[in-house]
DNA sequence: CAAACTTCGGAAAACGTTTTCCGAAACCCC
DNA sequence: GGGGTTTCGGAAAACGTTTTCCGAAGTTTG
């Protein structure tokens, strides 16, 4: 009786199948209901199981059904809180049914991006939830995803690439922005300020559109998803000797800076600048100011997400685009 | 000639070996350098690898080397951005050596994490880092995973359990939380409060404990690592009809709701409250007044936890535990 | 120059499953 | 009770690799 030592050796289906005196067929069948068999033996394996505290091997199980049970999700970055509530939010959507979701961040970087995609196709996932860090140069790395398994693209999309994606409605959402500036911007006495982020990224791209066509007269900036960002780019607004006006932005995080940057320069959020994001990330709502921004369905997302992921035998030249409607959530930052 | 159509065939090393008219045994060491062999066939065989576009298939290879260059990682929420913060910073370290690291959030769950352990030996990764939901609760799933495969504590562990253990020194932390506010509070005049959380996990525990030692009189609640837990716990003490003090929190979320609460009832940090948080998310120097707090050495741990796994063929009962030094950052909801 | 190594490519086993195929037994229906 | 159908367990193939083992060359050595 040798208790434990190094000794790693898992036990297989073949040390139930002897322990119980059967096959190892009988075993696997017992186990999947693939088929049905009589009660008694079938109780009989399965006490076997549990005696033995067998744990069927996954990797054997993937190579012999050419299908992992998993999912892969490349972000763009995890620290962005808008992210990782997303691929919680995945993850749990997709857990419900039993398929696993792995998580690599690319880091905002192209090339791990493209490491991703290969790691995950090599580990023969069932599909890809791309989130691609380019709206361009992120080609490369979709194209390659796409040919080989199923992908969907998630908040964001690559230009040209015939791909079904699930996202929310940039557009609506700016307009729901313009709306609501509308109320108390006077086009000439008071200043519009819009700071985009992520312009290399199809969201920042149409968010940041959005906003030009309906006030091409504001002074516009133009950078990444990210608190500095917002911070740099407020340095340079309050440089320019501009003391008050409307700052919109495309982003929470984006905003958040600039109402940081603001405050500690002895600005006032929202007399001197009323300050806007957009996503809705759950600090929001906890800084001060609370920030007025645009709400994304999360949780709906999730759900196309995965219900475009199991109908995908569906013809692959019908691609189907999923576009969520966002909402208003007027706080703090943006009083009317 | 047959252009795409649904075929997801994907071609093997056979197919490589027939292309390059080599046997697969050929094909594979050409591949794996895992014996010399003459240029010129190597050469041969990696420009048909080449001409095919041929990628290994991960899940037949783990089957065979039982390994699968994966280590899964189990952290207690995402949307916890110290949490996050730490995901990111150890998927970056194993990636640069070419192992990857499949992330799984709990939830918070007991369940959820039983079944993420699970899952993670089924997949057999060669390795598994635990953030355990609970000090105690957790045992199950930890010992269930240090059983079957080397198994890491990360920032949390679990109470008598034999393990390998990487986290900050949250005692030491609160010491030096504890030298900082003796630089401004009178204990008679000038009360303490404490907003504990977590109280279930380790450093949770830690972190209240150390306080509750040095600062014996001062109000204690204690509730979970949450904003909304510090926004419910301002309320409270608020209701008491308390109008200044120092709050000590252990952690930023809780931090970050008591100073929104603070401040949405008209209090001002750190003019009535002065408010210190523990972990230095991102967003700590993003509220407003910035939050004083105590830095964790994201990257020293991740590295650590990177040697652990690496070297992992020490005895099993050496057990080490690697405690890393955090730091007081000072902000202006804490000036001296 | 024969004997003893060394080098290097290929055949085949192995990893742990699921599933196809077979054949034996059981059952049913006149 | 015999032919046909159904039921059900087991043997073996298959998934895509890596690696062990062989044996045929080539190379050294006394």
């Amino acid at each position: 009786m040798e208790t434990s030592g190094l000794g790693r050796e898992s036990i297989t289906i073949r040390d139930v199948a002897v322990h119980a005196g059967v096959s190892i067929a009988t075993v696997s069948r017992a186990l999947s209901r693939n088929r049905p068999m009589s009660p008694q033996l079938q109780e009989k394996v399965l006490a076997s199981v549990d005696a033995l505290g067998y744990r069927p091997n996954l990797v054997g199980r993937a190579l012999r059904q050419k299908k992992t049970s998993t999912i892969g999700l490349i972000v763009p970055d995890l620290e962005n809180p808008f992210f990782s509530a997303l691929t919680q939010e995945v993850s749990r959507r997709f857990s419900k049914s039993g398929t696993d979701v792995l998580v690599i961040s690319a880091d905002n970087n192209l090339e791990l991006e493209l490491r991703a995609v290969r790691s995950f196709l090599g580990r023969q996932v069932d599909g890809l939830v791309m989130i691609p860090c380019d709206e361009i140069e992120s080609g490369e790395s979709v194209q390659l995803a796409s040919t080989s398994v199923s992908t969907l693209q998630l908040d964001r999309f690559v230009d040209g690439i015939d791909l079904s994606f699930v996202g929310c409605d940039n557009t609506a959402g700016m307009n729901l922005v313009i709306n609501h500036i509308n109320e108390f911007v006077d086009e000439n006495s008071h200043p519009v300020i819009i700071i985009g982020g992520g312009g290399s990224t199809s969201s920042g791209r149409e968010r940041l559109q959005e906003l030009i066509f309906h006030r091409p007269r504001s002074l516009v900036f133009d950078g990444n998803f990210s608190f500095d960002w917002g911070r740099q780019a407020t340095a340079e607004i309050l440089s320019k000797g501009i003391r008050s006006g409307t700052i919109v932005t495309t982003a929470d995080v984006i905003a958040l800076g600039v109402m940081s940057a603001l405050i500690t320069n002895g600005h006032s959020v929202p007399m001197d600048f009323r300050v806007i994001g957009f996503d809705d990330v759950g600090v929001a709502y906890l800084a001060h100011p609370t920030l007025t921004t645009i709400s994304q369905p999360l949780t709906d997302m999730a759900d196309s997400i995965f219900s475009f992921m199991i109908t995908k035998p569906q013809s692959s030249q019908i691609q189907a685009r999923k576009i969520l409607g966002p909402k208003l959530v007027v706080r703090e930052s943006s009083p009317t």
